[in-house]
DNA sequence: TCTGGGGTCCTAGGACCC
DNA sequence: TCTGGGGTCCTAGGACCC
């Protein structure tokens, strides 16, 4: 230790990554999708969110708003699929079950991307062509796996193992021929607005901004750029984290399926969200120190008159009481409500989150006697037995005009019995 | 007519204090 | 001729990710 040299074997990480997740999903389930140009869209129909490799080559963007795609989709014959959470959160969760059997240490990173520690594996490569096979076998699901000493290089490796369709490829931090066939923005850590500055000093693939002097990088993007930089130099500044540390913040928010202009479908709404949000923090044992609620009109429309407001309310103790939280939402809209605009989105977040399990020990709250306690953990146990029809509370309403759009979604093959695909 | 949702981290600048 | 300086805490906004 501390010679300077290398001591223990190189690190390798691997990045598994799944293939058009979404769309790879919708495929198990639907073999006649394969080969064929499928896409998934975002919450409320909005924008392609997934997209088959045939849908990348028909020229679909990522992100690009279904409206504006509808003609080039319908020309092409593009099935396209409203998305369908449940089905890829369990997808996913079967992923990671396969994975983990391959590294004694797997980080979840979202929803379709997972690292591993391979260090010390004898042959990284060849474990990671099992792993792919063994992956698409128990679940359907194709996976792309990059390798490098680094996180960053390693989703370097994955991004030229997806390029150029093989399955698994390695990328050492001297490689600088694999490195300059990185662009810029595709970098990870560095988007849209880094990627600009960077090309204007020069800088056009991974190569060039791995060997550019570090002090013009901490100029233009701050400590964040200059670890991006030393991770592609093979230094690691980003460890594994197997065990993701607490939520700090929790959002519900939503566009409505039509522009609302009442406060009382507002209040309905944000109500809605509020237990919503409430009921995650629940699901996690945490609670709230504070409220944020949002709202927005729709910022493309450039002829109508434009208005957006948030509140945030400290809570004087941390609580998971969804009438607490509803009852300030609404005080809060109510209060930056303005009449005579066309709203487009509302949104409850819930702050600073806390464990309950270091509840700081207030014996006599006020709010919180055990009736008022036991009510609410009814009301919210069978509301997660039954689902929405089993209990909801008063303030949610049952009009829900401002819903969100989700005409094309496929069952929940795997979440829900109703949907179960019937064996003949 | 139609443009997603849910997160994190960092930094600059203001308020406040001594 | 020329307003003190330095620390902490908080927040809004900007950047990024999937």
């Amino acid at each position: 230790m501390g010679s300077g040299h290398e001591c223990g074997p190189l690190p390798v990480i691997a990045l598994a990554d799944c293939n058009n997740f979404y769309v790879s999903c919708e495929r198990v389930f639907r073999p006649s999708l394969e080969k064929r140009p499928v896409i998934v869209l975002s919450n409320n129909d909005g924008c392609a969110v997934a997209r088959s490799n045939e849908a990348k080559a028909i020229g679909i963007p990522m992100g690009a708003p279904y409206h504006q795609i509808r003609k080039l989709c319908e020309g092409n014959g593009v099935v396209v699929l409203s998305s369908n959470y449940e089905l890829y959160g369990d997808m996913s969760s079967r992923v990671v079950s396969v994975l983990a059997r391959f590294a004694p240490e797997l980080e979840v990173y979202s929803i379709d991307e997972s690292f591993l520690d391979l260090t010390g594996v004898p042959s990284p490569l060849r474990l990671s062509t099992r792993m792919r096979d063994q992956v698409k076998q128990w679940t359907g699901i194709p996976i792309s796996v990059g390798l490098g000493s680094t996180k960053t290089l390693a989703k370097a490796a994955n991004r030229l193992a997806k390029k150029q369709g093989i399955g698994c490829q390695l990328v050492a931090k001297d490689d600088r021929e694999a490195l300059e066939r990185i662009a810029i923005e595709d970098v990870w850590g560095i988007g849209r607005r880094l990627s600009v500055r960077l090309r204007r000093i020069g800088l056009l693939n991974a190569w060039q901004f791995a060997r550019a002097p570090s002090p013009s990088i901490r100029a233009i993007g701050g400590v964040t750029l200059e670890r991006t930089q030393r991770e592609l130099g093979g230094i690691s500044c980003l460890e594994m984290e197997e065990i993701s540390p607490p939520r700090k913040n929790t959002c519900s928010s939503r566009s409505f399926g039509k522009p609302v202009m009442e406060l009382e479908e507002l209040e309905e709404a944000v109500a809605n969200y509020a237990i919503r949000a409430t009921r995650k923090v629940r699901s996690e044992g945490s609670l709230a120190s504070g409220l944020q609620v949002f709202i927005m009109t729709n910022r493309f429309r450039e002829d109508q008159p434009q208005y957006s407001n948030s509140r945030v309310l400290g809570l004087d103790e941390p609580t998971d009481d969804p009438i607490r939280i509803v009852q300030n939402a609404k005080k809060m809209l109510r209060d930056m409500y303005r009449s005579g605009y066309a709203y487009k989105k509302a949104g409850v977040i819930l702050l600073d989150l806390v464990s309950s399990a270091s509840r700081q020990g207030l014996l006599f709250e006020e709010h919180g006697s055990p009736r008022r306690q036991d009510f609410v953990n009814a009301v919210e146990e069978a509301a997660s037995r039954y689902g929405g029809g089993g209990a909801f509370w008063g303030g949610q309403g049952i009009g829900k005009q401002w819903r969100m759009r989700r005409e094309m979604r496929t069952p929940r093959y795997t979440t829900h019995w109703d949907d179960l695909p019937l064996v003949r």
